[in-house]
RNA sequence: GGGUCGCUAGCUCAACUGGCAGAGCAACGGACUCUUAAUCCGUAGGUUCAGGGUUCGAGUCCCUGGCGACCCA
């Protein structure tokens, strides 16, 4: 007995060319006419189907293109072209025969045999409207990419992305590496973590929300130059530009400080807009992209948005007066906090967006960034510069701090503010405190966000278009 | 977390102040030998997001909940 299957799910199929090859070779053949060569095979997809009797058209689509397919009663015979106008729009078929021109100069293969690898047993959306319901296209979006080409260009234009940077990365001598993803704890950047239990030691895990503190390790065991094209995981809302899963890239280079490393992400920055242009230049930013980018400190950028000085208050250490211009700016603060949160925050809630860019802040308050080496020249700040590009921040970069004692100190003042209620502080990672009093080279570190500035780059105000599946809810 | 808007056939959308749930495409049957949003004739297709309420009568009004979009924090 021959199961009803047989057949039907063919092992695979002998292409001979694709779409684009036939219509890139036979451009310029005539209508009406046909193509000298022996008979091509194609395969991919049914979109749409045009039954007439004894004759039949159909759109076959592969991943390059589309084409015609024409399959006639003379070459067919009656009863194979009536299988043929059997078959479904959204089948996945083979067909083989000549190239040829119709007479209203369509390029088409002329059937002269055909196979079923793959039927489509659901109903395809309507061809015309397409699949356009946003909540569908994100939940079904293998059916988005059929019908939505800015969705799959949006695909390759991420593939281009990170080949740029791998590209850019190596030529510079960067060795890409992989990190854990499961960690004892959570560190390397302020955010909640999601945790997970491991059944087989007992003990709860949190995926990491960023690999720094492993690529740090890499460096006290002497490897200079690394990088990882990472995904991260923070346990906070959806936005418009939070996913909780979301890819960043880290890298760390031994024996430069943030200013040298600057300069790469600079170097990064356009050589990732340029891969971009290559797929999706219609969705090149209105904004200069030429190195090197503008410079201020965290006080210009507040003074420029807000025409007030805080240096001076600063400098003098009059933290009533920084709290003071907070509540004048009608910047929500915590009563506990210190003072160099306050100040980031005044920073983030009414400069961070006035700043078209690209522009480099330079320099964050010792309170909100426990990782970064003391600022040369400003009290209280650490050689922490933001990358910003209109209005968003892309990317982070410091100087790493290298001195186990500060380090502790600043795990220390983080627990503190965790005692006092702020849930987003860094927790004291010991292991990692015991690696660098091994000794860790100088080094420049950044972290870039590859969603955010594929966004930016591509003129997509969603971060859940960038992303192929972002994290909804179950469906009711 | 707050506000606004949306959810109707597989898809895209209608349905006035509450009054028989509809169209196009897709599907199914038929006609048609150069179509390309093919055309023409016919058939079938519904938990109107879910639950409750008001009403002679609810897709429509009210309440609760779900999912999504946008804005705000």
């Amino acid at each position: 007995m021959v199961s009803e299957h047989q057949g039907v799910y063919p092992y695979g199929y002998r292409r001979t060319a694709t779409t684009e090859e036939l219509r890139a070779r036979w451009e310029s053949l005539e209508s009406g006419t046909e193509a000298p060569d022996g008979p091509v095979r194609v395969a991919g997809r049914l979109r749409t189907l045009r039954r007439h009797g004894k004759v039949a058209f159909a759109d076959l689509e592969d991943g390059t293109g589309e084409v015609q397919l024409f399959a006639q009663t003379d070459v067919l015979g009656s009863e194979r072209v009536g299988e043929f106008g059997g078959l479904s729009v959204g089948d996945i078929v083979g067909a083989e025969g000549r190239v040829m021109k119709t007479r209203r100069g369509e390029l088409s293969v002329k059937v002269g045999s055909f196979d079923l690898l793959a039927p489509c047993r659901r109903p395809m959306p309507e061809k015309w409207h397409g699949l356009t319901d946003v909540e569908s296209r994100h939940r079904q979006r293998h059916l988005d990419l059929i019908f939505n080409p800015q969705s799959r260009r949006l695909v390759e234009t991420r593939a281009g992305a990170n080949a740029a940077i791998r590209r850019l990365l190596e030529g510079e001598g960067f060795l890409e590496v992989e990190t854990p993803l499961l960690h004892p704890i959570a560190g390397g950047a302020v955010a909640r973590p999601f945790s997970t239990h491991y059944n087989a030691l007992d003990i709860d895990l949190y995926l990491r929300i960023a690999p720094e503190l492993h690529l740090k390790r890499l460096l006290i065991g002497g490897l200079e130059k690394v990088y990882e094209l990472n995904r991260s995981f923070r346990n906070e809302g959806v936005s418009a530009r939070h996913n909780p899963e979301f890819t960043m890239l880290e890298a760390y280079e031994a024996y430069v400080d943030y200013t040298r490393t600057m300069s790469l992400v600079e170097s990064l920055v356009v050589a990732i807009a340029r891969a971009v242009g290559e797929v999706m230049p219609e969705g090149a930013p209105d904004l200069e992209l030429d190195p090197p980018f503008a410079r201020i400190s965290m006080f210009e950028a507040i003074a420029k948005a807000t025409g007030r000085d805080l240096t001076e208050a600063w400098f003098e250490e009059r933290w009533d007066s920084v709290r003071a211009e907070a509540e004048a700016l009608d910047v929500r603060v915590g009563p506990a906090w210190p003072p160099g949160k306050v100040l980031a925050e005044i920073y983030e809630s009414r400069a961070e967006r006035e700043l078209t860019g690209p522009v480099f802040v330079t320099g964050f308050p010792k309170d909100v960034s426990p990782l970064a080496k003391d600022h040369r020249t400003i009290p209280g700040f650490t050689e922490h510069a933001d990358l910003v590009m209109k209005g968003v921040e892309i990317a982070p970069i410091y100087s790493e701090l290298n001195d186990p004692e500060e380090q502790r100190r600043r795990f220390q003042a983080q627990a503190a503010a965790r005692a006092a209620g702020d849930e987003e502080a860094t927790l004291p990672d010991e292991d990692f405190l015991e690696a660098l009093a091994y000794g860790m080279p100088p080094a420049g570190g950044f972290g870039l966000g590859i969603d955010r500035l594929l966004m930016f780059l591509t003129d997509t105000p969603s971060i859940r278009e960038v992303i192929l599946w972002p994290t909804l809810k179950p469906e009711g």
